[in-house]
DNA sequence: GAGCTGTTCTTTTTT
DNA sequence: AGAACAGCTC
């Protein structure tokens, strides 16, 4: 799962307070491991290659602070990029040293969280323009609320439908102080709008949280701070993972963090940086680096891949010395060419069929692709030839439309300010109405106070019987889910009262605030407090629920997922011109494509298997193989049939199994389009009865929509098309 | 509104 | 290359 190789042994109970340079996990890191470990440089960055053991050092150096110079865990402050990765650094900590208490590692997280829990805590908030009581917002929710501001105001803004990026992409230059917006619109007029609104509502956007604890950590270095004592709630430490992945406001947020005197030990690998198109400056590390004045330390040994391997990510390196293996084992890479992708992932399943046959674990197998589209025919194939996998989909409690409302009316009881998300309680075209808006602003002074409280009272209390229609088909299933949400979250928040003294409300409010932080996943993440278990469709046998082993998968994803995972044998995928690297316009966006190539590859312990095909359908992709396959050794390769396109081994094709073929092609494109169609249809489920209307020109069609200005009807071969009422163009029939 | 022409962006995803 | 939008006219 991990980055790493070294793994951590428990440690004897008996040594808890040896020092971490005498024990076994020390000695058997590497020289450059140790001295990362060791070094107490004021700034330190570590550029760790990879599969070079960055998270062991994290650790390492984590047990170092803490067990050799007595350093607190509460002294230090942990930043991860996800939680998945806070997730496994505590674990990890918590295998060598098991009586680590939550209280202790509260600065441990994400950037997020930990902003998150400064703002609560000691950061006077309300120095911002915030009460302590403020709620954390859901993303889209911004989205939102400016929408509500455009309208309020009658603002002219542009492309409203990328209204969240553009947001996000143009707010520095709103910062800097620039004129307009590149649309020339009134955007930047709707910034200070948005800014006022979110303080009058209470709650913070995840961007909010970094903004302000940096601007308060910033008021408090130059005022009082650093004279009374050191500044109490600074952290002595601050480490650092993934930091080639900071954007600005996280550079930002850790500058104001470390203050005059905390010392700095960031990791990181510059090859590694894929995600610049989402905010992060290609050159973080060097950036970070610079700004800190940091000393730069190196891991260069690979413990994960074997020498082949290594010699062609070699080839992709774009930062730092050769990456140096441990292993000499050859073992050639594979590159297949296939006719079409359908042809692809039929011998793919056959290739893996046969390796389990042979004896190797499903989860040891992973297949790796460019874009999300093109999950799609592995999953019908494999379904197909029953080899269980896992694609990694998030669902989150989001998708759930009870659950979705149900935290919108906690969110409102615990924040009684938040007039737009009562709104959108009440408006709820399914679960919405009058009666729940009362309860919700009474919520604090009729149930919030107490110290403990059941989920039954609070079903009871919201009136949700009534408002999840019992007398509808879905009732049975949503009052389970509510009830399984109520249960767990008030398991959690009584727990929380009675070791902090706190009342149901404050308990509650934090615990939506950590869900909508941790994306409310509804997967593995056990730690989730909104931790829902539902388990994904992906045609194969259900086991392993509660507990028993999860059955082994293979695994599915794109490129950009697969950062920070290591399989035994790794199959790439479309490895064409113009889809892996994807066509782009410049030089940046190419020289990212080949990190990612670089990040793929090099989650491969031993056998790499790359393949494209001649005639890829979909995609406006060439049928040529990728210049990055030309980069690759001639002597490191195993081509097949040169030239010819792979011919099954046994039962070639016959005519039954191309036509077979063809229907499965059929059946995936036709999947395809209707999940196309399907997909831009925004909400409104349940549809009571199919109306028919005529049209003119148009023929027969169905009514899709209807409110008393506007009629919307979709027609055979002419899609949905909207008619205002008044102009009677078209005509309801009778049923 | 619909319907036309011209322009911009298109993928990858975490908090 | 095709979708999705802006801005125009009717």
């Amino acid at each position: 799962m991990s980055e790493e190789t070294g793994e951590t042994r428990r440690m004897n109970g008996s040594h808890q307070l040896e020092e971490y340079q005498h024990t076994e996990e020390f000695r058997r890191l590497n020289e450059y491991q140790k001295a990362a470990v060791l070094d107490e440089s004021p700034a330190c960055v570590v550029n760790a290659n990879v599969g070079s053991g960055k998270t062991t050092v994290l650790i390492g150096k984590i047990m170092y602070l803490h067990l050799d110079r007595k350093i607190p865990l509460e002294n230090m402050a942990v930043l991860t990029f996800t939680n998945k990765a806070a997730d496994e650094i505590v674990e990890r900590l918590r295998k060598i040293k098991p009586d680590i208490t939550p209280a202790q590692v509260q600065g441990f997280g994400t950037f997020h969280s930990v902003a998150l829990g400064m703002l609560k805590s000691t950061l006077p908030v309300e120095e911002a323009g915030w009460t302590k009581e403020f709620t954390v917002m859901d993303p889209d929710e911004e989205t939102d609320l400016a929408l509500g501001l455009i309208a309020e105001h009658g603002l002219k803004v542009k492309y409203k439908n990328r209204l969240k990026k553009r947001l996000e992409q143009e707010y520095q230059n709103w910062l800097a102080g620039k004129e307009e917006s590149r649309y020339r619109d009134d955007l930047f007029h709707l910034y200070p709008l948005l800014a006022e609104e979110k303080k009058k509502q209470n709650k913070m956007s995840f961007a909010d949280l970094l903004r302000v604890s940096t601007e308060l950590l910033q008021i408090k270095a130059e005022g009082a701070g650093e004279a009374a004592g050191g500044g109490a709630d600074r952290p002595a430490w601050i480490l650092v993972d993934e930091v080639q992945d900071s954007d600005a406001l996280q550079l930002g947020f850790l500058e104001a963090l470390r203050g005059e005197s905390a010392k700095i030990f960031a990791v990181g690998d510059p090859n590694q940086v894929i995600y610049s198109w989402r905010g992060t400056g290609d050159n973080m590390f060097f950036l970070i680096k610079h700004r800190f004045g940091a000393k730069e330390l190196t891991l260069p040994v690979n413990y994960r891949s074997n020498a082949s391997i290594l010699t062609v990510a070699n080839r992709f390196l774009q930062f730092g010395n050769k990456i140096r293996g441990t292993r000499n084992v050859e073992h050639r890479i594979v590159v297949r060419n296939y006719y079409d992708p359908f042809q692809e992932a039929e011998y793919l399943a056959e290739k893996i069929q046969t390796l389990h046959r042979k004896g190797k674990r499903y989860g040891e197998i992973a297949v790796f692709y460019r874009l999300q589209s093109q999950s799609a025919i592995l999953e019908k194939v494999f379904g197909r030839q029953g080899i269980p996998y896992d694609l990694s989909v998030k669902k989150t409690l989001k998708d759930i439309p009870v659950l979705n409302w149900l935290v919108k009316v906690l969110r409102v009881s615990v924040n009684p300010s938040d007039t737009q998300m009562a709104a959108a309680v009440l408006k709820d075209p399914v679960y919405g109405g009058e009666d729940a808006v009362c309860r919700m602003e009474r919520f604090s002074e009729e149930i919030g106070n107490r110290p403990a409280v059941s989920a039954g009272e609070l079903f009871t209390y919201f009136g949700l019987r009534a408002a999840l229609h019992p007398s509808s088909s879905g009732y049975a299933e949503d009052e389970s889910l509510v009830m399984d949400f109520l249960e767990k979250m008030c398991a959690s928040c009584n727990k929380e009262t009675q070791s902090s003294g706190g009342n149901f409300t404050g308990a509650v409010r934090e615990f939506v605030n950590s869900s909508a932080l941790y994306g409310m996943k509804t997967d593995a993440g056990e730690k989730a407090p909104g931790d829902i278990s539902v388990r994904e469709e992906d045609g194969t046998e259900h086991d392993g629920r509660d507990g028993t082993a999860v059955p082994e998968r293979v695994k599915l994803m794109t490129l950009h997922a697969s950062k920070g995972l290591e399989f035994d044998t790794v199959f790439i995928i479309g490895v064409n011109q113009g889809l892996i690297p994807l066509r782009c316009k410049n030089f940046e966006q190419e020289e990212e494509e080949r990190r990612l190539f670089f990040v793929g590859i090099t989650r491969a312990e031993n056998n790499l298997e790359l393949s494209w095909y001649t005639n890829p359908g979909e995609h406006g992709v060439t049928g040529e193989p990728s210049r990055y396959l030309r980069m690759i050794p001639e002597q490191l390769l195993d081509r097949g049939n040169t030239g010819k396109q792979e011919s099954a081994g046994s039962g070639a094709d016959t005519a039954e199994r191309k036509s077979d073929l063809q229907k499965l092609r059929r059946q995936v494109q036709d999947q395809i389009r209707l999940k196309r169609e399907n997909a831009p249809k925004p909400e409104n489920a349940p549809k009571p009865e199919v109306l028919r209307v005529r049209h003119r020109r148009y023929g027969e069609g169905i009514l899709v929509s209807e409110d008393d200005m506007m009629i919307e009807a979709e027609f055979e071969g002419y899609g949905r098309k909207q008619f205002l009422k008044a102009f009677g163009e078209v005509e309801i029939l009778d049923s």
